[in-house]
Parts: structure tokens; C-alpha cells; sequence
DNA sequence: AAGTCGGGGCT
DNA sequence: AGCCCAGACTT
């Protein structure tokens, strides 16, 4: 980049301006509540801004302040995350607070120091609540900034590598509105979300057109350059679905670490564990109890990003019999919603349902 | 540096 | 059927 041959003034008004005039009118928008910023950001990492509005509403709802989400249960926090994905977001978000409470009185700390150490915060979300909640001059670069940046300055460094973010944090750090920060990061984003988008950018729309190397050589196709990931490996599973004579079913608690950590499912085996045809016995055996009915439900293909499960589903009515663990419950089809499930079991608790 | 961690929307 | 999304953490 030649500094001299970019107006840094001019790209700033243009920005800005476009901002404040076309920007969306979004819950987290609606004061500068630290907390809310945080919430908000955590959320929209890697997820849309439609998917996160209700989620947010409810969410703020239910946990006003960082010390009322911090004195609330996990179970609960992960009931109001529930469908988002990311559970760890929501952990690590509840992690954080409880810290916020006893080491900050309950208020969300200013210092970026003090920021950073907090779970959850990396160097994307720091940057966005220090400009946005606090008015501090610091890059928030996420996908919609290094594409715009990569289109604005034609940078072909690979934006799936973990070090090109941080050409892009000095790059806007030259280039940051130092009387708006805010309104600069957010005007990228939003102008990422709206105008610059990965297909088919909205060029003729762009206030900051006039700023874009990659339009002035009608290349905007080819920006950002970013590698492939690999394809998901499929891993093929039972649900079994236990009834007892009473109408209670069982679920479980899945591990505190790892995929969808600490959230409820019906059992799951592996196929390969087990014959199908030996389903009823296994249970028999691992459960003592005895199945007296079987009916094979539809199955369910869920994609996750790194990986697929492809699901056989078995509703099994068997004798009443009690559970000894405390990662296992025995709850009738009407509690099941106070228990946060993954998406594939909840599509499974609608089917039995009809 | 590579892998793990969800789910939905869009083309 | 891929690709994308206001990424962070672990190994």
C-alpha cells in the first residue's frame, strides 16, 4: 500500500457517514451498556445477525447484569443458549462475569488489560467492546473487516491463516477514526454485512468505492483469498429412546468438556459398539430393565462444521427401572424443556411429540 | 499451525 | 453441496 495515495481522511467520512445514516436498528444498539456489547459480541461470533436478535432479547431479558448472569446456573445459561451453538461461548461468557463480580464489582473493566484476561474475550471481541462500549481506538477485525480491508488495499495474505489477522489489526490501526472508533469498526462490519458481501459485493452501492483498489480494478471477485477446510467425516450412531411403563423417558448429561459439552441427549452408541440387532439385549443388559416394545423412528442426518451425524433412531417402551448415575434423569415428555438439548435431539423430542 | 467447537442462511 | 457467518481455545 502507497499511504499517499489513500486519503485516510476522506475514507473515514465516507464511512462513517454511510454508517450513521444506513446502519440497522439492532437491540445491542439501543444504549452502550458494556455488558449488552459484550453479550452481543460473544453471540455474533460466527453467527448471524438474524439468528442472535431473539437469542439477545431473551438473553438480557433473563441476565440484566453481568452479577445476575453470574449468580444464575449454569444449567440455565446454557437453556437461554440452547439452539445457538458454540456452547462454550456461553460458558466461557459465565466464567467471565462470575470474575467481572468478585474482582470488579459487577462492572465490566475498561482496562484492555484487564479485558483480555477475561474467558471468551479474544482479540477480536476485546477490539469491539473497547471501541464500541468505551470509544478506544482498537481494530476489531473479523471476517467482514478483513474481506472489506482485503477489497479496499487488494491484500492476497490466506484470511483462513491465523497470522493475517494481524496485518489486518496494523492495517487498521493506520487507519482507525481516532474522533469515532466506533463508528469506524462498526461501519466496516456493517458495510461487510450489507454492501461488500462475499458474493456478489454491491459495488455500485459502496460509499467508500471511490477508496477501492479492488473496484477500480474490477477485481473484488478474486478478494478475500482464503483456502478451503476439509471435508466432515461422517459418524454413524443410535438414539435409543428409552419409555418407561410410567411415561418417563431417559436422558443423560453429556460430558463438561468437548462437543456440546454439559447439554442433554437421549443415549447414543456408536454404530460398530453394537449390532443392530442386539439393541434390545445391550439395553436389557445396561439398564436392567426389559424392552417390550420397539419402533424405529425417522432418521436424522445433522451437519456439524467439522464433522456429521448420521443417526438410526429406536423408540424402545420398556419396563420401569431406576437409574443409578447423576448424569442420568428420568423426566417425563413436558420437563424435558427445561433441559437445554442439542438440535439434533430436540428435532428427536418432536417427533415423539406427534 | 492445525484442530475443535453449532447451527442456520444463502446461492 | 458448499460456503459463509461481528472467533476463541486447545494441542
Amino acid at each position: 500500500m502507497q499511504p499517499d495515495l489513500f486519503d485516510k481522511k476522506a475514507f473515514q467520512t465516507d464511512l462513517i457517514q454511510w454508517f450513521k445514516q444506513n446502519q440497522r436498528q439492532l437491540p445491542w444498539r439501543e444504549d452502550q451498556d458494556p455488558y449488552k456489547v459484550w453479550v452481543s459480541e460473544i453471540m455474533l461470533q460466527q453467527t448471524q445477525v438474524d439468528t442472535v436478535i431473539p437469542y439477545f432479547k431473551n438473553f438480557i431479558d433473563k441476565f440484566p447484569t453481568p452479577t445476575a448472569l453470574a449468580e444464575a446456573d449454569e444449567q440455565d445459561v446454557l437453556k437461554a443458549w440452547e439452539g445457538l451453538g458454540y456452547y462454550s461461548r456461553a460458558r466461557n461468557l459465565h466464567t467471565a462475569v462470575k470474575e467481572v463480580k468478585e474482582k470488579y464489582q459487577g462492572i465490566v473493566p475498561e482496562d484492555r488489560q484487564q479485558l483480555s484476561k477475561l474467558k471468551g474475550i479474544g482479540p477480536y471481541t476485546l477490539g469491539a467492546i473497547m471501541s464500541i462500549a468505551y470509544d478506544q481506538p482498537e481494530p476489531a477485525v473479523d471476517g467482514n473487516v478483513m474481506r472489506v480491508m482485503s477489497r479496499v488495499f487488494r491484500i492476497d495474505d490466506d484470511i483462513a491463516k491465523q497470522k493475517t489477522r494481524r496485518i489486518f489489526e496494523n492495517l487498521v490501526r493506520e487507519i482507525i477514526s481516532l474522533e469515532d472508533p466506533s463508528s469506524f469498526n462498526q461501519g466496516v462490519m456493517e458495510l461487510g454485512a450489507l454492501i461488500c458481501k462475499p458474493r456478489n459485493p454491491q459495488c455500485q452501492l459502496c460509499p467508500v468505492r471511490a477508496h477501492c483498489q479492488a473496484f477500480q480494478s474490477n477485481s473484488q471477485a478474486d478478494y478475500p483469498v482464503k483456502s478451503k477446510q476439509k471435508k466432515q467425516k461422517t459418524l454413524h450412531y443410535y438414539v435409543t429412546i428409552l419409555e418407561s411403563q410410567s411415561g418417563e423417558f431417559l436422558i443423560e448429561k453429556r460430558p463438561s468438556a468437548g462437543l456440546l459439552a454439559g447439554l442433554w441427549q437421549f443415549p447414543m452408541i456408536e454404530q460398530g459398539e453394537v449390532d443392530a440387532q442386539l439393541l434390545a439385549t445391550f439395553l436389557e443388559q445396561t439398564y436392567k430393565t426389559k424392552v417390550l416394545n420397539t419402533q424405529k423412528l425417522e432418521s436424522i442426518k445433522h451437519i456439524f462444521t467439522h464433522l456429521i451425524w448420521s443417526i438410526d433412531v429406536f423408540h424402545f417402551k420398556v419396563a420401569d427401572f431406576s437409574i443409578t448415575e447423576s448424569a442420568q434423569q428420568l423426566v417425563s415428555l413436558a420437563d424435558m424443556k427445561d433441559y437445554p438439548f442439542p438440535v439434533p435431539h430436540q428435532k428427536i423430542i418432536e417427533q415423539l411429540n406427534i
